[in-house]
DNA sequence: CCAATTGTTATTTA
DNA sequence: ATAAATAACAATTG
């Protein structure tokens, strides 16, 4: 379920390891998280390397180890970082393990749907570099939104959120949690909606960015935090769910391929 | 045992 | 050619 929010707050769980060297790196070589890496060269390039830099683009983490290289993570379904113990042994799900002096910083994923990336040199890589702009950030705009959703006129809205190309770290709760707040069905097909739709969900995915930002990264007792009070995600999990503004009863049902809830009051076709 | 779940990619269809 | 729909991926939970 890592999401924009979710994901930042992972990258920072390893913030206590900068400027720290790495003393030996473990590796679960079989591990599909690891297809197309070069492992030996990771391997290599990370033993001894400092970690100076921690960077993150929608649900992409990006660590700079210096002139060694940048380890990119990403987390999947079921991808976590952890802080452990130096002696800490490593766990069935623990695919990546980086030993610093008084501790160990794990990648674990137990379905293995994350992956890593390794990039030699001082250079950063490419699909950083080429990275589109955040949904907070000042290239964000609506002139971008609008020429996006002309170019994916059929497609529902729902799926075209997931768009990650344009909407970096936008999941499927928050797809949902930004429909809802804009009053838009999430099946409307992209190329349809007025000036004043488009303003809505404009406003309303800088709207859930920036509040699950917020909340979530704070954290409560070693684990990312809720957003608040009032926001559909409290509701949209399961069945007989009710719109949290309304009180009707939510809908839950497959739309552009995902698991999707909209509430009938509020959202219209 | 079967269905559902999640994000991304590969593949197929239009 | 591009865009949209669908299948696949791994492992766990209800």
């Amino acid at each position: 379920m890592p999401e924009l929010a979710e994901v930042e707050y992972m990258r920072r769980h390893w913030d206590v390891a900068l400027g720290a060297t790495v003393t030996a790196v473990e590796l679960h070589l079989r591990a599909r998280l690891f297809r197309g890496v070069d492992t030996a060269a990771l391997a290599r390039g990370l033993e001894g390397a400092t970690l100076t830099a921690s960077h993150r683009t929608g649900k992409q983490m990006l660590f700079g180890f210096g002139a060694a290289g940048w380890l990119g993570l990403h987390l999947g379904m079921t991808g976590e970082l952890r802080v452990e113990p130096a002696a800490y042994p490593a766990g069935r799900h623990d695919h990546l393990v980086l030993r610093q002096p008084g501790r160990a910083l794990v990648f674990a994923d137990p379905r293995m749907f994350g992956a890593v990336d390794w990039t030699p040199g001082a250079q950063p890589p490419g699909w950083w570099l080429a990275r589109p702009p955040e949904i907070l950030e000042r290239g964000f705009t609506p002139a971008r939104l609008e020429a996006f959703l002309t170019r994916r006129a059929k497609a529902p809205l729902k799926a075209v959120l997931l768009l990650q190309e344009m909407f970096p770290g936008v999941g499927n709760w928050m797809a949902d949690e930004v429909l809802w707040r804009a009053g838009l069905h999430p099946a409307r097909a992209a190329g349809s909606l007025d000036a004043a739709g488009r303003a809505a969900l404009y406003r309303e995915l800088r709207f859930v960015c920036r509040g699950a930002l917020r909340s979530i990264v704070r954290g409560v007792d070693g684990h990312w935090a809720d957003p608040p009070r009032g926001w559909l995600f409290h509701a949209r999990w399961t069945d007989g769910g009710r719109c949290p503004r309304t009180d009707v009863p939510l809908v839950r049902e497959t739309i552009g391929g995902r698991t999707t809830c909209w509430s009938p009051a509020v959202q219209k076709r």
